[in-house]
DNA sequence: TGCACTAGCCTGTATATACAACCTCACTGA
DNA sequence: TCAGTGAGGTTGTATATACAGGCTAGTGCA
């Protein structure tokens, strides 16, 4: 219907994932089911439902047979190698987590933190450096900028209770996310702040993140190496029934 | 038609799948098309389209419209964060990759490496010892054990043409794939043979490779921390509309 | 009041059919 | 010999239809 030849399917999956990257869909939202698409745009059944299914495996959405179709938690959305939060991490193997506020400010934007956010230079930034523990144990130092734009209130928010990467999650989703992990020594504070031993590096994770086709926050996360690691797992979907045999 | 309730694209998915992992469907095979599947097993085109467009999702299969659909390349296979074979990673970067045998032998399997590869112990391993360079700069000590059933000719080829991981790659679809990524201090030898200072940190990636359903290869790869850093980045798939408005 | 049941919506799957666009290859005619 | 044409296979999309199975809310009965 539209100028080029766009498929309908994908017309309507860019029309929902719109919806939902601008906020007008939360998550947790309902989207309209099969057949509301179907009296709304004049595609068939079998159409709108390659649009949903399609936007379910590309974890925008999940559905639910004889419910609905809703707007997924983004807090679970990015997968792969994503260093999830730590804090569930930390919970995931039955440990405790808490979080120790080193420093919560207003700073402006300096070079390096004014190309990675395309951000103006001395811009405001909202800047967030914490502690992370595993049973009081240090596990990751967080130095963390974000853009006021997408997150005025974050200054305030309790990092006690939620991690800064928890607490943006829930305000709106994070649609990409770049990443790279290095091994380094680090610097005398950093050391102290983890207490780790003298020869002991570090495990470097920076991770910028997207939101609404912006760079919204910039994160460096340092972990002891002989305390952390890092792993992932990549297996096709489908190959369960493989590994089985 | 099955026992259970099994979708018909589902079986279809997996008997496709079966075809390739057990090698009777080689790379760049060409895959029975949606009409021979409708005479074959009596689905409807809809559905054998359904099984190959999913296939052709999880980067099993390629399709060209007019012409078929085809096994897919698996030096392609492994995507996020999969840390490529590093030949070709410095080849993108425009240098020159080049390799040096530090090792090439059979070996009785010890415990750690049985339990890896999930072997006897003193199973027969191949084991091979190699460092990387890029323009003649050190960049990964490459230390890997191979299951001789996988890859019986391994010993025999040649490293300075082909890595371990392309060698690999060519023989059979590499299913699956875990690895853990770690910061830790060198000893003396691989210091040396990485030429890095005193003090410098390695970057350490243990891969585990899956073919077969079964562990097939398991590679210790340690990079000096200051010359090498792992990058990834996730955008979800449909995502491109939105970075561009 | 409380419980069982059903009507109605929802997703999930499967089929038959249709048309467009693409590619290959063999055949035809200049 | 060679360029052009067309037939037939292939994927990509779209629709109408159908039935199964899950969930919910409301109805009506005890």
């Amino acid at each position: 219907m539209s100028s080029t030849t766009i498929p309908r399917y994908r017309q309507l999956k860019e029309l929902i994932i719109r919806r939902i990257s601008t906020g007008e869909l939360q998550p947790r939202d309902r989207v309209p089911s099969e057949n509301e698409l179907v009296d709304s745009t004049g595609v068939s059944r079998m159409t709108a439902n390659r649009a949903l299914r399609e936007l379910t495996d590309e974890g925008y959405v999940e559905r639910v047979a004889g419910v609905g179709t809703f707007v997924a938690d983004f807090k679970t959305g990015l997968h792969v190698l994503e260093v999830r939060n730590i804090a569930d991490e930390i919970a995931k193997r039955g440990n405790r987590h808490s979080a120790k506020l080193l420093s919560c400010d207003e700073v402006e934007a300096d070079e390096n933190a004014a190309e990675v956010l395309r951000c103006d230079l001395a811009a405001r930034l909202m800047h967030v450096r914490l502690v992370h523990c595993e049973n009081d144990t240090p596990m990751q130092l967080e130095d963390r900028y974000v853009v006021p734009d997408f997150a005025p209130d974050f200054l305030d928010a309790d990092f006690a209770a939620t991690t800064p990467s928890a607490y943006l999650s829930s305000i709106s989703p994070l649609q990409e996310a770049e990443h790279v992990v290095r091994a380094s020594m680090p610097d005398a504070l950093t050391r102290q702040q983890l207490d780790m031993q003298e020869g002991e590096p570090c495990l470097v994770v920076t991770r910028r993140t997207w939101a609404h086709g912006r760079p919204v926050t910039f994160a460096r996360l340092c972990h002891p190496g002989s305390r952390f690691e890092l792993s992932g797992h990549y297996a096709p979907p489908g190959a369960e029934a493989l590994t089985l045999e």
